[in-house]
RNA sequence: CGGGGUGUAGCGCAGCUUGGUAGCGCGCAGCGUUCGGGACGCUGAGGUCCCGGGUUCGAGUCCCGGCACCCCGACCA
């Protein structure tokens, strides 16, 4: 490809919209360029990448089985209404209607269209395990897409489908994928953790995250220090780090102390001298519905907002009115859980000691509450774990808090979306039974970005070889010297001949420019032809991932190039 | 959806306070000199100043309304 003819221009200044290193180099670099907020198009030299990245992909599902096919952006409704999301996700999908006023969705995903094939052409047990896979494009109307192409609304996702008989065979097919999965993020160069993580939109119950962790990434994701324990907050547990025995016998009963105009937990720490962790928190909530409960949590701890709309099993979570506080009989700035008439939820981080908490009356608190004596509630985990906490896995390590991106997921759901489409199959025992199934996604573009991300220095791109849009990059120094040209278009179409990917810059620039413009391209292999090289009669061979280079014979150039490019990992 | 910010040439920005013929750098085109780390000179092209309304003799600038984009949060895979 001859590098004047390329479609895409190399910015030397960023547009100011790029706040990630990933997404100005992608601008620089023209791999992709927006064409609305969250709506990207790949360019030439992007379009290659999100190809190879694609290619490793697909081998690897292919290694384990997995067939590939094709099903539509564009899906009818009435299927969605099956399984209940045609409401559900309604906030974050694209709608249409054709022109007889069905209605159809951009697809947010394929789990009911996959479930609808499978009944046809998965009829028997003897079929099975079957999996398979597609890559198209999910359309996601985002509240807020952000970082280029870390958060889109419209992006090619590899998802896969696996069906089993029996939840054995779905751990088997789970399996795979996963290894799959760690193939695939290894060989286009990330590192890529799994993670424990919540099923959210998806339903099921064992579900985990790929994520490669960057400071530029939107989760969060607690890391142990010692075990090989990793979750995503929104699913972290810890160990209990005090002892919680009882202490109740020996603590006099809930006595009342003023404490006016202190109606936060700092301003008692401050006031009263005593530690956040001495004070219990009580939050009054509603739910989607507007149904009430209050959560009680130690003082220094923060309520996890996905946890706990999991354990209430509602979409929304916000803070109780005025009502609310009345019927509840709480006094704002002075709520606490003694004599509440609400539904009580205790955070396992309440342990058996005596607190001070609100007392339900204006610039009043109680001391010696004690949580199962003065008050009950619901035990459940709903508390943000923080840097520093007990590992819950191996309970000697300590969690650290880090930050990722997440480029595929991986989900467990068995019979959820068979159960609400009665998709079933012949069993060997000649009933029929519904398929045990999970899906496994992988978001291309966002891996490309998260590839950049993870490789790059402060001139530029460094792509690992396996995904680089070009594997060889020939520099003439000047083009228009004759000799300089010559040579250098004989060894481009050498190393063509050999079937090497080579980006050559005929352009008429000076060497400066040329190089900058080599080092922000960032492929793996630059090849100067210059006419000071000439008069060695060599070419210079210099690895981006390097500051080394090497002067080679032009006449075996080709051959020690081809070697090179040989050696590269697949 | 809440909070904040920004819309002026392909990109980065100034001009707006105090209304009076739209600028700078990079990039782009032509010519010449250069040619191993973003060269130099000369000439030139390129703008509905986000959109609509208003005030005014006159609006990029002031007022009203809208739209778009970015950031933080919420939400979300």
């Amino acid at each position: 490809m001859r590098q004047s003819k390329l479609f895409g221009r190399t910015l030397r200044e960023a547009p100011a919209e790029a706040q990630t290193p990933g997404h100005r180099l992608m601008l620089r670099a023209a791999i992709a360029k927006p064409l609305a907020a969250g709506l990207y198009t790949w360019l030439p030299l992007g379009f290659r990448v999100q190809k190879k990245v694609e290619q490793i992909i697909r081998e690897e599902q292919d290694r384990i089985g997995a067939q590939e096919m094709e099903m539509p952006v564009l899906t009818p409704a009435e299927t969605w209404k099956q399984t209940g999301r045609w409401d559900s996700l309604e906030p974050i999908t694209f709608r249409t209607k054709d022109h007889n006023g069905r209605e159809f969705m951009v697809s947010y995903t394929h789990e009911e269209f996959v479930h609808l094939h499978a009944m046809q052409e998965l009829q028997s047990y003897r079929q099975m395990p079957a999996m398979v896979y597609h890559f198209q494009s999910k359309g996601r109307d985002e509240a807020r897409p952000r970082a280029g192409l870390l958060r889109v609304r419209e992006f090619v996702m590899k998802d896969a489908y696996s069906f089993d008989v029996d939840q054995a065979g779905l751990e088997k097919s789970y399996a795979a994928q996963f290894g799959a999965y760690e193939k695939s993020f290894a060989r286009m160069g990330l590192d890529a953790i799994s993670v424990e993580s919540d099923t959210g939109a998806m339903g099921g119950d064992v579900a985990h995250e790929f994520q490669v962790l960057t400071e530029v990434g939107e989760d969060r994701i607690a890391v142990c220090t010692n075990c090989d324990y990793r979750a995503n907050m929104e699913k972290a547990t810890r160990s209990a780090d005090r002892d919680g025995a009882q202490v109740a016998g020996k603590v006099a009963a809930p006595s009342e102390m003023r404490t006016p105009g202190a109606t936060s937990i700092e301003e008692l720490e401050a006031s009263l001298k005593q530690p956040a962790e001495a004070f219990l928190k009580t939050l009054l909530l509603r739910d989607a519905k507007g149904t009430v409960v209050a959560v009680v949590l130690p003082g220094d701890r923060e309520v996890n907002e996905a946890k706990l709309r999991k354990i209430l099993g509602t979409s929304e979570v916000k803070f109780a009115n005025d009502a609310d506080f009345a019927a509840a009989g709480g006094v704002p700035g002075f709520i606490g859980p003694v004599g509440l008439k609400v539904r009580t939820l205790v955070d396992s981080s309440v342990d058996g000691r005596a607190y001070i908490a609100g007392a339900n009356k204006k610039d009043l608190h109680l001391r010696d509450v004690v949580n199962d004596r003065d008050f009950k509630g619901e035990r459940v985990d709903a508390h943000d774990i923080r840097e520093g906490d007990l590992c819950p896995k191996c309970g000697k390590g300590h969690l650290q808090i880090k930050r990722g991106v997440e480029v595929g997921n991986i989900f467990a759901y068995g019979t959820y979306y068979s159960d609400k489409m009665n998709a079933t199959f012949l069993a060997e025992d000649g009933t029929r039974k519904p398929f045990v199934g999970g899906s496994y996604g992988i978001g291309v573009g966002r891996a490309v970005q998260t590839i950049i991300e993870t490789h790059h220095d402060d001139k530029g791109i460094v792509w690992p070889p396996q995904v680089a849009p070009y594997e060889v990059h020939v520099l003439a120094l000047p083009v228009n010297d004759d000799a300089v040209r010559a040579k250098a278009e004989a060894l481009v179409a050498e190393l063509e001949t050999r079937d090497i990917e080579v980006l050559y810059d005929d352009r008429d620039e000076s060497a400066g420019v040329k190089f900058a413009d080599a080092d922000l391209l960032g492929i793996p292999l630059r090849v100067t032809v210059s006419k000071r090289n000439l008069k060695e009669n060599a070419a210079e061979l210099k690895l981006r991932s390097s500051s080394d280079s090497q002067m080679v014979p032009l006449d075996t150039a080709a051959e020690r190039i081809a070697e090179i490019v040989a050696s590269w990992p697949r």
